[in-house]
DNA sequence: TTTCGTTATATTTGTAAAGATATAACGATT
DNA sequence: AATCGTTATATCTTTACAAATATAACGAAA
């Protein structure tokens, strides 16, 4: 039997979490519907607490991650910035090579 | 203002966590108090809590990682396995290596 | 055989996080 | 001005997890 090595990482922005790895599927789920409502949906979670992630992303966040627009044709949406797709790009790249480099050592603990 | 990148990295022995930096700590303070209920107390868990970790960890670990005895002199204690005490070192250079690697990293968002 | 501090375990209580529900506001389109 | 699907927000309920409490068992030593 062989161990695993699992991690999480996440953004900080003085104490408030930035990004993690539940919000950055969240906003790609945001850019690929246009809208908050059907991002949720499309994960099984709740409106509500997409709304609440993704205020606190916004809020945390240097720049814009998101821009909502409420009301009008389609009655309103929700798309990603391009620092927002910029975050999450890097966010993933990041992440990939944690798991790599993270996978490379778990030899330590299998051979003790 | 600057982002902070954070991690959290564990153990797993098919998907029961063997280790995690909770444990680790925990299992520290019983090396250097030699008992369960000391160690939890130095670092203000309850008894059980204290208890109910170890023995998960116990039970998902391929060999013993603790080795305790009830009454006699001092009334029993806990002490650590070589097996033990070679996993928290593995587990503490595995970690300071992943944060290293991630503060490294950082600058990617950063510079967005 | 009594004492002592520990391990081991069950049961209850409290609390914070998550989930469900309801509703107002919005604005382009018809 | 009525409609529609969305964003935005408050409030209540539930549930899962942590904390607190209680108690039995153990065995060396006095």
């Amino acid at each position: 039997m062989n161990y695993k090595i699992k991690s999480r990482i996440w953004i900080e922005a003085d104490d408030n979490v930035l990004l993690g790895e539940g919000r950055v599927r969240l906003l790609k789920a945001i850019d690929e519907t246009g809208s908050l409502s059907k991002a949720a949906k499309s994960m099984q979670m709740s409106y509500k607490k997409a709304w609440t992630l993704i205020d606190a992303v916004n809020k945390s966040s240097i720049k814009p991650v998101t821009i909502t627009s409420i009301g009008g044709k389609g009655g309103g949406g929700a798309v990603l910035t391009e620092y927002g797709k910029k975050l999450i790009i890097a966010f993933d790249d990041i992440n990939k090579n944690c798991w790599n480099h993270l996978d490379a050592q778990i030899e330590k603990i299998n051979n003790l």
